[in-house]
DNA sequence: GTCCTTGAAG
DNA sequence: CTTCAAGGAC
């Protein structure tokens, strides 16, 4: 078990941002990356530059059009068969082993601007996800198993999370009924939430910014919607180093032509 | 009348390639450049940057997405109102005078696969479009005006003027009943085209080059569809400057981005 | 191939 | 605001 520097981002169009992503792998350096929202169908992902940025391992789980995640590595990937949790098979999870864990890359459903799921089939099929993540890994739960989870949650979980807590209570991405389904998924494995394990509860954290704002930076009403979770057998290796291991790049949301999703690290230990 | 540097350039959406304009504008410095394919509204014109390469005259005759054709200058305009020559009042004509030329820019309609008026509206209406055309300038022939017509004419006249003069005859733009109604306008105005009184008639000449070829330098399938025409009252300055006054800049085809025309320039004497 | 529009999705 | 997908045009 070497340790190694985990990124998750939302890249919102793999093929267009792949310049981008270079960039920023040359300031950030990390040994596992794992991508979101990549918009491509597997053979179109631009393997060669990535190759190009040090990145030798992939699994890509792409679809033509939306979504799509994919993980590229500097350490060999393992495999592990596909769960499918995503009820609709919609190229939204994949799972591989690396360097003695399990990691599972997400990118949950936004799930459409009607936090209703009766009338809302979007956020019925978020809701639906969530729940059968939570029964995933509550069945595992009693392996203790090396978990690490990271992706797109698109759910905020907690008051600051999000600029206004208030003011997002009905918005999706930070009602109650979200919130408390990602809960209830921490729980079922005790996850813990690396970013507020090491960043106080009432300081606020954000890895998303609307692009319809004018000036995000300045408006600053951001989201944190990416995680990084570890199961308690990985606890320690992920927080091993501390609130200096952790970094949300939000400057990377100012770049040119940027995703609306900042990419967000962690050194795990060895 | 000082001498000038004219300019023709169907430049398939001029937003998209504003910065194209500039790289080129900075090399051949023209005075008055004639746009088509602006595929803008008037107001979304990129004003700025075209008063950035030094340009301070416009007149833009745009619509929403299609078609539309702009002169952007360093001499002042005068704007002699629109005669609507195209039938359908699609933005693809405008005339202004400047420097005692009054310029006619064209943006004439590709007239779609099918050569046959019958079947093919787009074809029939390009055919009504070049009899509305020939009739307005035989109508003027007697005030000998100071005529110059540039512009896409979508129409490869003369056998050296596409790649194959034979696989052409029943391909829109070098069709018989096309090159002859161009003809007859031509005749009307008493047109000089320019390009061929100053290059041999057996050379080729091309001023564009479909996107669709794999490589449109080594297949060479070019057709010269963009043209610069003198009236007899202007004749003499618009050949003053003999065959080095005037240029197609088929290199810039290559160019990042390109356009699939090349911008065709002449100097015209004082 | 490349562009624009529309509409869905975020 | 930004992405992708159709469909139409060239």
């Amino acid at each position: 078990m070497t340790a190694f520097t985990l990124a998750s981002w939302n890249i919102n169009s793999v093929r267009l941002r792949a310049p981008l992503v270079a960039d920023w792998v040359s300031q950030a350096d990390p040994d596992v990356l794992c991508l979101q929202e990549i918009k491509c169908q597997n053979e179109q992902f631009p393997e060669e530059a990535f190759r190009e940025m040090g990145f030798r391992h992939f699994h890509v789980r792409g679809q033509k059009g939306m979504h799509g995640v994919a993980i590229a590595s500097k350490f060999p990937l393992e495999d592990l068969g596909d769960e499918d949790l995503c009820p609709r098979a919609e190229a939204r999870h994949q799972r591989v082993m690396v360097e003695g864990i399990e990691l599972h890359n997400f990118y949950i459903p936004a799930g459409g601007d009607e936090p209703d799921p009766a009338i809302n089939p979007r956020f019925a099929h978020k809701l639906g996800f969530l729940d059968r993540i939570e029964a995933y890994f509550k069945a595992r739960a009693a392996e203790n198993p090396p978990l690490v989870l990271v992706g797109d949650f698109n759910i905020a979980p907690y008051e600051h999370d999000v600029w206004s807590h208030k003011q997002l209570l009905k918005v999706v991405s930070h009602t109650p009924v979200e919130t408390e389904a990602l809960e209830r998924i921490r729980q079922a494995g005790d996850f813990a939430d690396v970013a507020r394990e090491l960043i106080p509860m009432d300081e606020k954290v954000y890895s998303w910014w609307s692009y319809r704002a004018r000036d995000w930076k300045k408006a600053n009403r951001g989201r944190r919607l990416d995680h990084i979770w570890a199961a308690p057998a990985v606890r320690e290796r992920a927080l091993a180093g501390g609130r200096d291991a952790f970094r949300i790049w939000e400057d990377v949301r100012g770049w040119e032509k940027p995703s609306d999703h900042a990419p967000v690290v962690l050194r795990i230990g060895g």
